[in-house]
DNA sequence: TTGAGATGAATCGGAATTCATTCTTGGCAA
DNA sequence: TTGCCAAGAATGAATTCCGATTCATCTCAA
């Protein structure tokens, strides 16, 4: 017998080809952008008929919205969880380093989507993925900040702008990867990154601890 | 009378129509994204028919690698300049930095169009955006070589990961500008970004001098 | 008068979305 | 156990809209 949660629900969010549908998207989207992607093109992907991705989502929009938005929550969390036992600003700033730039390994289509749409000016994905990025660069704030409060980030720089650089910095090296097909170690970059950011915002009675 | 090159070609890339066509596609390309831009609303904005468009350029792709070749040529041009009287790497990097920041106010349309469509995954784009991106962060990158060589900075980040990180600070810096619509001072704001990179990557000998 | 320059309506193809139809499946009565 | 039914799923051809490009025609200056 089973439980009520594992009932197959054909339908739905949880089923296994709304996930075959996003997986299809992403691929597709990732290898020739969101307008020259036909939704016949991501159907034939998932293998199901192109009306069938209508039972799924609401338009094409949505199935976009719906794969950056679940990538996004992922990180954050991913993020919320380490810091539980992560409480050092430097140590915090590292990890986000690290699992910023870990994202081309561990979905190479979804690190070109997000490099190549999510900026992009169709105005419904950049209001909502604007969001997100807000998001990421307010956690990264209140570690800068925490940091010169605590005295050991210089206080002499906007935690704002500290925030965008490292933001900046650590995203367009996972572009140039993206673009350029090379891979990377992604611990040994974050910490080169890291070593220059943390080095130029640490204040100077700190130097060499 | 006229010299030759002055003559007046009704058509062709001289022409006051063709720079009319250009800045107006620009414009509403910044506005709504090259996808949800019509041939038919560029002309519009420039005052012509929707066919004169096509006596002027192959097709629409054309208009915008044209505004995007000649935004970077302009760009390379006036750092190629600045060298010319500004020798030391700090301060070439500084130039570089301001320069940069300062195409917002320059140009608030084309600085979007920049944000919004050159990272973009159509093939034409991408493609040939690519190429000049690669050349900015060549100049970056031989900067910092020769500052490395000078012992002016450290040595042991690679010059790639600097430039990299330079350039992706300052295009995140310049992008949530554009996206926020927050004007900023460019100069102070490089100052700032310049300020924390140059401090991460300056060798310890040198400190404080 | 002529031809370069300009026009904008018509053409043509491409793709998002719809919907009439077909398929599946699980329950139920014979 | 078997055959049948209804409702939910899935299909993919048809509909519809949109917009890049073309081209027959017009304008005007030399």
């Amino acid at each position: 017998m089973r439980p009520d949660t594992t009932k197959m629900v054909a339908c739905g969010p949880g089923s296994e080809k709304y996930q075959r549908i996003l997986d299809a998207a992403v691929e597709v989207i990732a290898e020739n952008g969101y307008f020259s992607s036909p939704v016949s093109a991501i159907a034939k992907r998932a293998g199901v008929a192109d009306g069938t991705i209508y039972l799924y989502f609401k338009s094409k929009d949505e199935v976009l919205k719906t794969a950056i938005d679940t990538t996004f929550d992922k990180f954050h969390k991913q993020v919320e969880d380490a810091f539980k036992t992560l409480h050092g600003p430097r140590e915090q700033l590292e990890y986000i380093a690290q699992v910023h730039l870990e994202s081309h390994a561990v979905n190479r289509s979804m690190a070109i989507l997000m490099q190549t749409e999510v900026r992009q000016s169709a105005k419904f994905i950049a209001e909502f993925s604007h969001h997100h990025l807000v998001k990421y660069i307010q956690v990264v704030r209140e570690v800068v900040r925490r940091g010169q409060q605590e005295g050991i980030f210089r206080r002499d720089v906007s935690d704002g702008v500290v925030a965008h650089c490292m933001f900046g910095a650590i995203d367009e090296l996972l572009s140039s990867a993206v673009f350029t097909g090379r891979v990377y170690d992604s611990k040994a970059t974050a910490s080169q990154v890291m070593d220059v950011l943390l080095n130029g915002i640490t204040a100077a009675g700190e130097r060499g601890r």
